[in-house]
DNA sequence: GTACAGATTGAG
DNA sequence: TCAATCTGTACT
């Protein structure tokens, strides 16, 4: 079943853990995703949307639960990220890394993930709630989940730094393993 | 207008 | 350990 509007308009830190498991597709490829951080608000240093900051680039991270935030890092890499909660309160979770077919070392991360499935700033603003070429699927997968430090973010402080707002499914070294 | 750093990655 | 390479932000 595609996930629909109410998946996505609850808190940041729920839908990010609930969307392990869960099914990414894109112009015909499908991944498991699993591994996902949170950014929870304008209270999240860490997040692009901190004390509230509205730019060109993050404005999508605004849009109400199920829309595309994807932007470009290091000018070479793209992030998917997908809008949560209500409307006007910016909060997303980024999708790290999915499980493809077999070559999950081409989706562990990202970057790559966004390479592989095609992803770029044309899928700025989709709502994975109606889009066609972009959705998220429920496939009935049961995961076990574990919380982490966010990655990449030591300039958010000790505080934000460590807060366990990055997740995996439990058996993500397994499918590392099969690199 | 210039300077700079970043939610990454793969090569050395 | 480091470079690739673009964009928003904070300056001049």
């Amino acid at each position: 079943m595609v996930l629909n509007r109410s998946f996505f308009i609850r808190p940041a830190l729920t839908v990010a853990q609930e969307v392990l498991g869960k099914y990414l597709v894109v112009n015909g490829k499908a991944g498991k995703i699993i591994e996902t951080e949170a950014y929870i608000g304008p209270e999240d240093k860490a997040s692009h949307a901190f004390a509230g900051k509205r730019t060109e680039r993050n404005k999508a991270e605004y849009l109400i639960g199920g829309h595309v935030y994807i932007y470009l890092v290091y000018g070479m890499y793209w992030q998917l990220n997908i809008s949560t909660g209500q409307k006007g309160y910016p909060e997303c979770f980024l999708i790290r890394a999915v499980a493809g077919k077999d070559d999950i070392k081409r989706t562990n991360g990202p970057g790559k993930l966004c390479q592989y499935f095609g992803l770029d700033k044309s899928f700025y603003g989709e709502d994975v709630a109606k889009s066609q070429r972009v959705w998220l699927e429920d496939r009935g997968e049961n995961c076990q989940i574990v919380a982490k430090s966010r990655v990449g973010i030591d300039y958010a402080g000790p505080y934000w730094a460590k807060r366990k707002l990055r997740f995996l499914i439990k058996d993500y070294q397994k499918y590392l393993a099969k690199i």
